[in-house]
DNA sequence: GTAGCTATGTGACTTTAGTTACGGTATGCC
DNA sequence: GGCATACCGTAACTAAAGTCACATAGCTAC
């Protein structure tokens, strides 16, 4: 996976007609149905995608990495239509929001946007097809250790700072099974535990 | 859900370019990890958008119906990525083969063109979204009545003509469970059962 | 008709996951 | 220290789904 996806030009370009904030971790970016105000593009940090059921229960989608936005937005935004999908800051970011007037003129005046635009939606075309594929064919022992190493891979460091809850939530399962399922991964020496932490060995 | 998305003056333009195919019901359109030669509009009929596991299991994305276009191979075009996806043709179909090259050159000629990708994609999302959420998060009771429902409601008739295996290999399970659960069905009056024959009351 | 194929029905069992319930433990705060 | 709180461990049970085995039923071709 290439680490950036857009262009500097089109970079100083987006920062002249965006306007930057920075959100700490844990702060919502945007809401199931929620109407979509900007387009966000994440500088850095890292946005989780989420979607949720009628009655709490949540599945991890994505994450937003830097260079990346959120497709949703612009479909929804195009299309005039609400968010399917909650948002929120995973590492503190920073990010630069575009209104959607402007991103709809980019269309025209800088054809790289479309070609950034289109890169993203594969992206999370392909994301999304392997959370299918996830959910309809693996065991969730399986999704948890990949998880696990996505994690590591995403942050850089064995080390992660997570609950056994917060795995359950991006999983869509109970806290207790990945408990249990935790436990078997450290009998089998991939991981050791303690509070508030796993590490992949 | 509108019936076509596509104006008349795109049509006209895009059946000046493209190819017309016919397509008998079961062939396949596109299979996993194919090339992508060429961006098909459905004319008529539909085809049965597919996600397939290593080993042969599968799992039912979404139908493309008149007036539609595969967006995997819009995506994997631009891209120049292979297919992730296997399209097969349900009811029988006739096609319309755009040329890559003569796609990529109506984004900048012809600004309705973007528009309708953009309005596609945003359905496929949504789509894809709403498989998520039923894989996660329903029963496969509930997914098997809400399949037959909407096959029900594609073909605007009440007589679906199926096999258990065909029902079980959309939702991605097995035979026997959906025989029981059809007959669970069958019990509380919501549908009959006949061989290669299931009717909604 | 009947052989052979495909489709369906169904019981019994196993595996996986979700639920309930509660005890134990680390941590921070006063 | 002591208490509150969040976190973790685990047993016992239930429910859902997948698997296996086999019986039966309907259709087609000869």
């Amino acid at each position: 996976m290439q680490p950036l996806l857009i262009s500097d030009s089109l970079l100083v370009k987006l920062k002249s007609i965006g306007s930057l904030r920075k959100m700490p971790s844990d702060s919502i970016l945007m809401n199931e149905d929620d109407y979509i105000q900007a387009i966000p593009i994440v500088l850095n940090g890292s946005i989780k995608v989420m979607r949720t059921d009628e009655d709490g229960k949540e599945i991890l989608l994505y994450y937003i990495k830097p260079g990346e936005s959120c497709v949703m937005s612009f479909l929804g935004a195009t299309c005039n239509e609400r968010s399917k999908i909650k948002a929120i800051v995973d590492e503190p970011a920073e990010i630069l929001m575009l209104p959607i007037s402007k991103a709809v003129e980019l269309i025209r005046t800088f054809p790289e946007w479309i070609e950034f635009i289109f890169q993203l939606y594969n992206r999370r075309f392909e994301e999304l097809l392997d959370v299918i594929n996830a959910i309809a064919f693996q065991k969730v022992d399986e999704r948890l250790w990949e998880l696990l190493k996505k994690k590591a891979a995403m942050n850089n460091t064995k080390e992660l700072a997570v609950t056994h809850q917060q795995l359950a939530d991006e999983l869509g399962t109970a806290r207790e099974v990945v408990s249990r399922l935790l436990k078997q991964l450290e009998k089998s020496k991939k991981i050791a535990l303690s509070r508030n932490k796993v590490t992949i060995l």
